[in-house]
RNA sequence: UCCUCAGUAGCUCAAUUGGCAGAGCAUUCGGCUGUUAACCGAAGGGUUGUAGGUUCGAGUCCUACCUGAGGAGCCA
């Protein structure tokens, strides 16, 4: 009967095939202890030379950290084992050696470990970063199948800046036509609930910053809502109630892993809406109080995210920034046009910004003005025009960076642990 | 692009004021029937990132370059 670690203990005092890697191997003169995953768990497999004789005995006395194996053995509870229960092997059978793994139980750099990040992976802190962010990936898309969203992905290659701010990937490939990896399917959201009502788009991004900080990576996931006849507060309650969704969902499933990654639970535990919202202007006012040196009209900055986050106990809204600090499709607050109907969500615990959205320009003229006021081409959003002119209505949305949410969650030092392979700045290998 | 820091054994690091290049882990060999970062004993393992320079003598000081990290800007 082959059996999965993390269902072993149904099979108690059976005797079942474990198929796996070898983690990790202690011994003695006439025992091995052989610490066995099989990509569900852990379990130490117990040796002795009197159970299987000398001959199969020997032949573990040189397994490398991660052969691959199959044993067969009877499954016996024990107290003294971290997952409540052993194997005791009667035989034991190497699919595939492995000599001088590199990653050792003694700690390594960070570079090392992303050189061989197809490896690290393996390693019990990486798994359980891996599984959550599933969990992640899985409660949002329940959360907004459930109230009605469509799922409609929008094009990677995109003919031009969704966001002329930031720096675009080009790709020569088209006649005539340079594209761009997609930094946001913001734009194309905007056709697709005029078509479907509400849809979101989830799928990698891409941004060509000189980011150089643990809080970036040139290719990140995102998940991007967006509903037709929504205002900036329809927004903000949709990014609260989809965060309190993936925190119990995390919290209710993955309590195991957040155990290995020593995450303290207890400021996710609580996280409820509505979360504490601030206006711009008051987050100016609350960082001048705290003595930063800020000037009103600029962005806030890592050390003004953290000073902002202490006030708070669970994430908080942050909204109606400066038009001038946000995309050209911003709608301006109408009783003050100097701002925009904007938020951002941060996460608490100095964990920074995780959500940014806000109501879309929905009047044709205003928008004609923005594009020109920019120094875009008209006719590369002549579509994105159309939407005005055919049938407008009052739309909002937002952006969530998945890894940004992994990182807070798990309370990780460095986001790039938050994917399998992270892409930065210098990094493209493996 | 700018600022700061780092680069020594396979890995993580040490090396006093410029004076014999070392430890732990990993590997190999030996020992051990309850280990769980196992333990005890032994062995092998080095062009100190690269190229110059100062000096009787450079891992250590100087110059340039390479690589990486953290941060700024920008953002999710």
């Amino acid at each position: 009967m082959t059996a999965y670690i993390d269902k072993i203990g149904q099979f108690e005092g059976q005797e079942v095939t474990l198929r796996g890697w070898l983690h990790k191997r202690r011994s003695s003169g006439k025992i091995h202890f052989l610490t066995v995953r099989d990509g569900t768990g852990f379990i130490q497999v117990v040796m002795s030379k009197a159970a299987v004789g000398e001959e199969t005995f020997h032949r573990a006395d040189h397994l490398g950290q991660e052969t691959s194996l199959i044993v067969e053995g009877t499954v016996r509870a024990d107290p003294r084992a971290p997952g409540g229960y052993e194997i005791d092997v009667d035989t034991l059978n190497v699919v595939g050696e492995s000599r001088d793994y590199p990653i050792t139980p003694k700690e390594h750099g960070v570079d090392y470990l992303l050189d061989r990040r197809h490896l690290w992976i393996r390693s019990p802190r990486q798994q359980a970063i891996l599984r959550i962010r599933h969990v992640v990936v899985d409660a949002v898309r329940d959360f907004l199948n459930s109230r009605s969203f469509t799922l409609a992905d929008t094009p990677i290659f995109t003919p031009a800046a969704c966001e002329g701010t930031t720096t675009l990937f080009p790709v020569q490939y088209f006649d005539n036509e340079t594209a761009y990896l997609a930094q946001s399917g913001q734009l194309y959201n905007e056709a697709n609930i005029m078509a479907l009502g509400r849809v979101y788009c989830f799928g990698p991004t891409f941004r060509a910053e000189k980011s150089k900080t643990r809080r970036h990576l040139t290719e990140f996931w995102m998940v991007e809502p967006e509903m037709a006849f929504a205002t900036l507060n329809d927004a903000i309650e949709l990014g609260e109630a989809l965060v309190v969704a993936i925190i119990a969902r995390v919290l209710e499933t993955r309590r195991q892993e957040l155990e290995t990654l020593e995450r303290d639970t207890t400021s996710l535990e609580r996280v409820q809406a509505p979360f504490p919202r601030i206006t711009y202007d008051e987050a100016v006012e609350t960082l001048k109080a705290k003595g930063q040196p800020f000037k009103w009209g600029s962005d806030f900055g890592g050390t003004d995210e953290t000073v902002l986050a202490e006030q708070f106990d669970q994430p908080f809204a942050v909204h109606r920034f400066p038009s001038a600090l946000k995309a050209f499709y911003m709608k301006p607050d109408p009783d003050r046009p100097e701002l925009s109907l904007s938020v951002d969500i941060l996460a608490p615990e100095g964990y920074g910004e995780i959500i940014g959205g806000g109501e879309r320009l929905d009047d044709l003229d205003e928008l004609l003005a923005r594009i020109k006021k920019h120094g875009l081409s008209q006719k590369t959003f002549e579509w994105y025009l159309d939407l005005r002119r055919y049938g407008t209505v009052p739309h909002s949305g937002f952006g969530m960076g998945i890894e940004r949410v992994l990182t807070w969650i798990c309370g990780l030092e460095h986001l790039r642990e938050a994917i399998p392979y992270p892409r930065t700045l210098n990094r493209l290998y493996p």
